[in-house]
RNA sequence: GGGCCUGUAGCUCAGCUGGUUAGAGCACACGCCUGAUAAGCGUGAGGCCGGUGGUUCAAGUCCACUCGGGCCCA
C-alpha cells in the first residue's frame, strides 16, 4: 500500500512528522553508524557565538553545510558533524555586564573578576543548555549536526590546546609585545584586531574642520605672520597636536583671501593671509589672490602657535615640536595639504614622533575620555559614545566652538561623509590609540599563506583570488591581546626585566606556584581553588626561576584565535586524539558567510599555515548576504527583516532551503522574495513532485502493486521506460558532477527540470493510459517499476537539499529491502549500461516533432481533438527514418494524427537550402566570411546535392572561387510545396490539413465525448458509473454520432445512446451547432 | 580613493572557451487537452543584453572608458 497524501497536506506539518520519525529512529546517528570505517569526508562547523540569535542569513550557510554533508553521506562517506560554540569574548561579556548592571569596565574590577567570569561561564552554559533559539532552529530546519558533543571553547581542554598553539607561535618567535597605535574600542577599553575592525565599517558624518594657525617664526620670510590652513575630521585630537606635516615636493601657496562672513545680523569683510597646498585652493571661500608659490621644503621648520595651551610642550627638549615637518603621507586628495599630528592617536603621527623626537602626549584614557590635563575638556568623552545606560555627547562640537572663540577656525561643518570603523559589538566609533599590545608577526609567513591559499577550492573562485587573496597580500600583524576578562588568557609570563616565556600546557602550568591573596605561595595542587584556566586563577600563578619572579601578562587573547584553533582544539590535540585530528585535518569542506572572509576563514588559514604548513580546509562555499526583495540590506532599523521561523511555519523548511539554493547562486546576493517560494518552489516544483507521487500511488494501490515484485529487466521494458531511466541516470551523473564541483544551484535546477519536464510532463503524461487501462501484464508492471525507480532516484537527489519532503515521500515509496530512511540510502551510481544517448536523442526528436506539429495545428486553427490523416517529415537517411519510426506511436498519439509519412530529401518535393556554419567557415574565410555566407545561402539544390555527393563544391563570385565543404554548411529542408510547414533545429514537419468525412466524424465524436465526460463530472458521477444518453442534434451531427456510436459509448461508459427529436435537455455547442443532451445513471 | 561582484523580457534568472533570429520559469493575453482534474499542454505579446568607444569577417560574450546597484577595504 502506498499511502495516499492527505487532502489537507501541508508542508510544515509533514516536516514535524518527519522530525518525529528521525527522532524515534535516531536516523542521524544511524547514518553515521552505517558509514563507520568508510572513507571520511571532513567538515568543520564554524562556531556561532553562543548568545547570538539565529536568523535567515544563518540558514543559507547551514543549508549549504547540511546539503553537502548529507550528499557525501549518501555517496558513501563517513561525515562527522560536530557542532561548536564560540563562548569567549566581548559578546558574552557585554551581555553579562548588562545583566549585572555594570556599565563601565572599571566596575568589573571592583565587582571582582572571579565573580564576573563565573557569571560569564554560567551565562554561556545556560545558553547552551537551554532550548534557545539555536537548538530549535537547528532541529526545525533539518540541520543535522551533533549538538550534544559540541566543542566548547571555554573548557580547560580547549584552552589548553589554544595555549599549546600560542606557545608554538611564541617559540617560533612570532609573538612579541609592542607599543603601537591600535584601534581601540573605547567603551570596552580594549584594542581590536584588523579583522574585527573589518566587521564594523559604517558610513558616518564627521566634522569637516579647516583651522588656521598663526606662524610664529619661519625660515621662509614671505609667510611670516600668515596662517597655516590645517584640516581635520577629528577635532578632539587637536588638543594633543604637537606638530604639522607637509609634503616636501608639494606645491604650496601664500594667498590673500577676502571673504564676507555673517556676524550676527550684519556682514563683515574678513581678510586673511593663508598658507595651503596650491591644489587645495578650492576649499577657500571668497576672493583669493596668490601672493607667493613655494614647496613644502621651503617652509620646513616654521613654528606656529600651539592650538590649545593645556599641554605643556618644552621646545628646548623637543625642538621639532610645534613646527612644520616633512611627511611622505601628506596628499592633496583632501584637506589643505597641511596635516595635523597627534602622535598618540594616529599611526603616521606616531611614526613622526619616533623620527623627530616629538613629545608623547596622551591626555585621553583608554576609555576615550579626556584626562585632567585637557583643561576645559577634562572628563569629557572624545566622541559621542553609547553606553548601556546612557549616551555621552563627545567633545568635538565644543572644541570647535572653543576654536571659533579663539578665531582659529577658518571654516567648519559637520558634513564629512566617510566610512569609519566602529566596534563590532558596541557600535561605538573606534579611536586610534597608542598602547602596549601583543602581536603575532603574521607578515613573516605571509608568502606561505598566499601559497597555501592556492590549494583551496573556493566557491566562488573570485573570493579566494580576490577578496581573500588580496587580504593575504596585505597581511598586517595580528593584534592578539585584549584588555578584558572572559577569554583565553595569554599564556605568557614575564619578570620585571622583561624576560618572558610561554606556557603551552596544564602540566607546565603546574610547575608554577599559586599566590594567595596574603602573598604566600603554594604548589597549585594545594591552593584549594577550582582549577580553571581563566582569569583570575591563572593570574595568581607565578613562576620563580633563577631567583626572579615571573607573572602573567594580564591580557586575554582575541576570541578569533579561539575559533581559528578549532581544527585541533576541538579534539584537545595534541594532548589527546592525535589520530583523530590527523585524519580530519584539513577539512574537506566548510561553508560560511562572506563576512567571515577576514574572520574565521582568515584565522583558520593563518593558524594552520603557521602551525601545520597546510591550509585548514580544501574547499569552501562562501555565501553572500540576503537582501530584501528590492535589493536593500535587511536591517532592524529599516524594518525589512524576515523572520525565518515565520517563513518556515508558512511554507516549511524544505521550501525555504530549496529556494535559497535554486533561486540564485548563494554566493551572489539573494533578493529574498516570499512570493517566489510560493510560486517557484511550492506551486511548481514541489507540487509536481507531489502530484507525480499521488498519481503513482493512486493506480499502484488500485492494482495492488507493492514494489516488492520481481524486477523486469530494463531491456524488456518499453522504449519510453528505458528512455526515462536513461534520463534519470544521465541526470544523476550530471548532478553528482555538479555537487562535487560545488555547483549547487546548477545541481538543484537540473533536478527541478528533470522532474517537471521529463518525469511529469512527458513520462507520466505519455503513459497515463498504461496505468489505468487493462490487464496486469508485464508492461503495466514495468510502468510501475519504472516510475517508482525514477521517483526514488529523484528523491535521492532532492534529499540533501530538502530532506523532509524527500523522506516523507520515500517512506511511502520504499519496499521491504530498502533502507528505513532515504538518508541512509547510498545514492545510485550512474550506470553506463542504462544510459542510452541515442535513445535520449530520439526522444528529443519526437518531442521536437510534437512541438512543431502542435504549432502547425495552432496556425491552421485545427484543434487537437480533430484527428488528421498524417504529418510529413523529410528525412535524409534510412537511419533518420528508423530513429523517428521508433517513437512514431508517441508522436501520432500526442498530436492526434493517423500516421507519419517520411519524405526522402531527394524526391524533389522537399525544398532544401544551405545555411552557413559560421564556426567552421568563419575560421577558414576570415574577412571574406560574410560574402561567402551569402553565397552559401543562395546555393541551388544542384549545388547542395553536389556537396552531399562529392564533399565539396566550388562557388564563384567576382572572379574568385571558393571551395565549400560539407562542414561549412548545414542543409535544412524547410519547405514542402503546397504544405503548411514548420522547422526548427534541422527538423521539418508538414501537416496534412485535409479533413475528409471520416476524420470529421471522428472529430465530431470526440467533441461529443468530451461534452459528455464534462457532464458526467459535473453531475458528480463516479468514473465507473454506467450512463444512458439522449440527444437531439442537427442532421449532420446526428449522422456523425451514429457513425461513431460504438466509440462514443465505449469512451463514456454509455449503455444506451438514443436520439430523441423533441428532447429539451442541456444545450451543448459542438462545431457551432447546438446539441441538446440529457444523461442519467443506469 | 582601491578591490571584488553585479546590470539580459514586468519579476527571478540561463546564456560554455566570441559564430549571426538572445533563452527559461513566473506573471499577462489567447487557445488546447481532460480517467493526475481547484491539475496538464501550447501559442502569443513583451528585449537598442545599462551607456559610449574599440578589437574582430563576427560581440550579450573580449578590451577601454563611463553610469547605476551591492559588498569589502583604505
Amino acid at each position: 500500500m502506498f499511502l495516499p497524501l492527505s487532502d489537507d497536506f501541508s508542508y510544515p506539518s509533514i516536516e514535524l512528522e518527519v522530525l518525529d520519525f528521525w527522532h524515534k529512529e535516531q536516523t542521524f546517528a544511524q547514518s553515521l553508524l552505517d558509514r563507520e570505517g568508510a572513507p571520511t569526508f571532513t567538515f568543520y562547523e564554524g562556531p556561532p557565538t553562543v548568545n547570538g540569535q539565529p536568523g535567515l542569513h544563518h540558514l543559507i550557510a547551514r543549508t549549504l553545510k547540511d546539503m553537502m554533508c548529507r550528499y557525501k553521506t549518501m555517496r558513501g562517506y563517513y561525515v562527522a558533524r560536530r557542532a561548536g560554540w564560540d563562548t569567549h569574548g566581548l559578546p558574552v561579556e557585554l551581555a553579562v555586564e548588562k545583566e549585572l548592571g555594570l556599565t563601565q569596565k572599571h566596575q568589573i574590577d571592583s565587582f571582582g573578576v572571579a565573580k564576573f567570569n563565573n557569571a560569564c561561564k554560567t551565562s554561556v552554559y545556560n545558553n547552551i543548555g537551554m532550548a534557545t533559539g539555536w537548538r530549535s532552529f537547528t532541529e526545525r530546519t533539518g540541520y543535522w549536526i551533533d549538538l550534544d558533543s559540541a566543542y566548547i571553547t571555554c573548557t580547560n581542554n580547549y584552552i589548553e590546546s589554544v595555549w599549546w598553539a600560542l606557545k608554538k607561535f611564541f617559540d617560533k618567535g612570532l609573538i612579541h609585545r609592542g607599543f603601537r597605535i591600535v584601534p581601540q574600542s573605547p567603551t570596552i577599553e580594549t584594542p581590536l584586531s584588523s579583522h574585527e575592525l573589518s566587521l564594523g565599517y559604517r558610513e558616518v558624518k564627521d566634522p569637516n574642520c579647516y583651522i588656521k594657525l598663526r606662524v610664529l617664526s619661519t625660515p621662509y620670510a614671505p609667510i611670516e605672520g600668515a596662517e597655516l590652513v590645517v584640516w581635520t575630521t577629528t577635532p578632539w585630537t587637536l588638543v594633543s597636536n604637537t606638530a604639522l606635516a607637509v609634503g616636501e615636493d608639494i606645491e604650496y601657496v601664500l594667498v590673500r583671501n577676502v571673504r564676507t562672513l555673517k556676524q550676527g545680523d550684519s556682514k563683515v569683510e574678513v581678510e586673511n593671509r593663508l598658507v595651503l597646498a596650491s591644489a587645495r585652493l578650492g576649499v577657500l571661500d571668497g576672493d583669493v589672490e596668490v601672493l607667493a608659490t613655494f614647496t613644502g621644503r621651503d617652509i620646513l621648520g616654521t613654528v606656529y602657535e600651539q592650538i590649545f595651551p593645556y599641554l605643556h610642550i618644552d621646545r628646548d627638549e623637543h625642538p621639532n615640536a610645534l613646527a612644520v615637518l616633512p611627511g611622505n603621507f601628506v596628499s592633496t586628495a583632501d584637506g589643505s595639504g597641511i596635516v595635523h599630528l597627534a602622535p598618540a592617536f594616529g599611526a603616521d603621527d606616531y611614526e613622526m614622533l619616533k623620527k623627530f623626537n616629538l613629545p608623547f602626549m596622551q591626555p585621553v584614557t583608554p576609555g576615550g575620555r579626556f584626562t585632567a590635563e585637557a583643561g576645559e575638556f577634562a572628563g569629557r568623552t572624545v566622541k559621542t559614545f553609547t553606553y548601556p545606560d546612557r549616551v555621552e555627547e563627545g567633545a568635538d562640537k565644543d572644541i570647535v566652538i572653543a576654536l571659533k572663540r579663539a578665531d582659529k577656525i577658518y571654516r567648519s561643518s559637520n558634513d564629512y561623509v566617510h566610512s569609519y570603523p566602529h566596534c563590532w559589538r558596541t557600535d561605538n566609533p573606534i579611536i586610534y590609540y597608542a598602547r602596549n599590545s601583543w602581536f603575532i608577526n603574521s607578515p613573516a609567513y605571509k608568502d606561505r599563506m598566499i601559497e597555501l591559499n592556492k590549494e583551496i577550492k573556493w566557491q566562488p573562485a573570485e573570493i579566494g583570488s580576490g577578496r581573500f587573496g588580496h587580504w593575504l597580500e596585505d597581511v598586517k600583524e595580528w593584534n592578539l591581546s585584549r584588555d578584558r576578562y572572559w577569554g583565553t588568557p595569554l599564556p605568557i609570563w614575564l619578570n620585571d626585566d622583561g624576560e618572558m616565556f610561554a606556557i603551552g600546557s596544564i602540566a607546565e602550568l603546574m610547575e608554577g606556584l599559586y599566590e594567595k591573596p596574603d602573598g604566600t605561595r603554594v604548589p597549585i595542587a594545594e591552593c584549594a581553588e577550582e582549577f580553571d584556566l581563566h582569569r583570575p586563577f591563572v593570574d595568581q600563578v607565578v613562576f620563580e626561576r633563577d631567583g626572579k619572579t615571573f607573572r602573567r601578562t594580564h591580557e586575554i587573547v582575541d576570541v578569533w584565535f579561539d575559533s581559528g584553533s578549532m581544527p585541533f582544539a576541538q579534539f584537545h590535540y595534541p594532548f589527546e586524539n592525535k589520530e583523530l585530528f590527523e585524519q580530519s585535518f584539513p577539512a574537506d569542506f566548510i561553508a560560511e558567510g562572506i563576512d567571515q572572509t577576514r574572520g574565521w576563514f582568515y584565522t583558520l588559514h593563518n593558524i594552520s599555515t603557521a602551525l601545520f604548513d597546510k591550509p585548514a580546509f580544501k574547499s569552501i562555499i562562501v555565501n553572500d548576504m540576503i537582501l530584501d526583495k528590492t535589493g536593500r540590506k535587511m536591517s532592524k532599523s529599516r524594518g525589512n527583516t524576515v523572520n525565518a521561523f515565520e517563513i518556515i511555519s508558512r511554507y516549511g523548511a524544505d521550501a525555504l532551503r530549496w529556494y535559497l539554493l535554486v533561486n540564485n547562486p548563494p554566493w551572489k546576493p539573494t533578493l529574498f522574495n516570499e512570493e517566489d517560494i510560493k510560486h517557484t518552489v511550492l506551486a511548481d516544483f514541489f507540487r509536481t513532485l507531489r502530484e507525480t507521487y499521488k498519481f503513482f500511488a493512486l493506480y499502484a494501490n488500485i492494482d495492488g502493486f507493492s514494489g516488492n515484485e520481481d524486477i523486469i529487466p530494463l531491456a524488456e521494458r518499453p522504449e519510453i521506460d528505458r528512455w526515462i531511466m536513461s534520463k534519470l541516470h544521465s541526470t544523476l551523473r550530471e548532478y553528482q558532477e555538479l555537487m562535487d564541483d560545488l555547483e549547487v544551484t546548477r545541481a538543484t535546477r537540473l533536478v527541478q527540470e528533470f522532474v517537471i519536464n521529463d518525469v511529469s510532463n512527458w513520462y507520466v503524461r505519455r503513459n497515463r493510459r498504461r496505468f489505468w487501462k487493462g490487464e496486469h501484464d508485464s508492461e503495466k508492471l514495468a510502468a510501475y517499476q519504472t516510475l517508482r525507480e525514477t521517483l526514488l532516484g529523484v528523491l535521492q537527489m532532492t534529499a540533501p537539499v530538502s530532506p523532509f519532503l524527500s523522506e516523507y515521500l520515500f517512506q511511502r515509496l520504499r519496499n521491504n529491502s530498502e533502507p528505513t530512511s532515504i538518508h541512509l540510502m547510498l545514492m545510485t551510481t550512474p550506470d553506463d549500461a542504462t544510459i542510452d544517448i541515442d535513445l535520449e536523442r530520439r526522444m528529443a526528436r519526437a518531442q521536437l516533432i510534437v512541438f512543431l506539429s502542435r504549432s502547425l495545428r495552432e496556425r491552421a486553427k485545427i484543434r487537437t481533438r480533430q484527428p488528421l490523416r498524417r504529418i510529413l517529415v523529410p528525412v535524409r537517411s534510412a537511419q533518420e527514418r528508423r530513429d523517428i519510426q521508433a517513437v512514431e506511436s508517441i508522436i501520432a498519439e500526442e498530436v492526434n494524427v493517423k500516421g507519419i509519412e517520411y519524405v526522402s530529401d531527394d524526391t524533389g518535393i522537399v525544398q532544401r537550402s544551405a545555411k552557413p556554419n559560421f564556426k567552421v567557415m568563419g575560421k577558414k574565410f576570415g574577412k571574406e566570411t560574410q560574402q561567402v555566407a551569402n553565397l552559401i545561402r543562395s546555393m541551388s539544390s544542384e549545388q547542395i546535392a553536389e556537396v552531399e555527393n562529392r564533399g565539396t563544391v566550388e562557388l564563384a563570385m567576382n572572379d574568385a572561387t571558393y571551395t565549400i565543404e560539407t562542414a561549412d554548411i548545414e542543409i535544412v529542408s524547410e519547405d514542402i510545396e503546397g504544405w503548411l510547414v514548420a522547422t526548427q533545429s534541422g527538423t521539418t514537419v508538414a501537416l496534412d490539413t485535409e479533413i475528409d468525412a471520416v476524420l470529421l466524424n471522428e472529430g465530431t465524436a470526440r467533441e461529443f465525448v468530451n461534452r459528455i465526460q464534462t457532464l458526467r463530472k459535473d453531475s458528480g458521477f463516479d468514473v465507473t458509473d454506467r450512463i444512458a444518453v439522449q440527444y437531439n442534434a442537427p442532421d449532420e451531427l446526428h449522422a456523425a454520432i451514429m457513425a461513431m456510436r460504438d466509440y462514443i459509448c465505449d469512451e463514456t461508459l454509455c449503455t444506451e445512446l438514443r436520439y430523441e427529436a423533441s428532447l429539451d435537455g442541456i444545450a451543448l455547442d459542438i462545431n457551432d451547432s447546438v446539441v441538446s443532451v440529457t444523461i442519467r445513471k443506469v
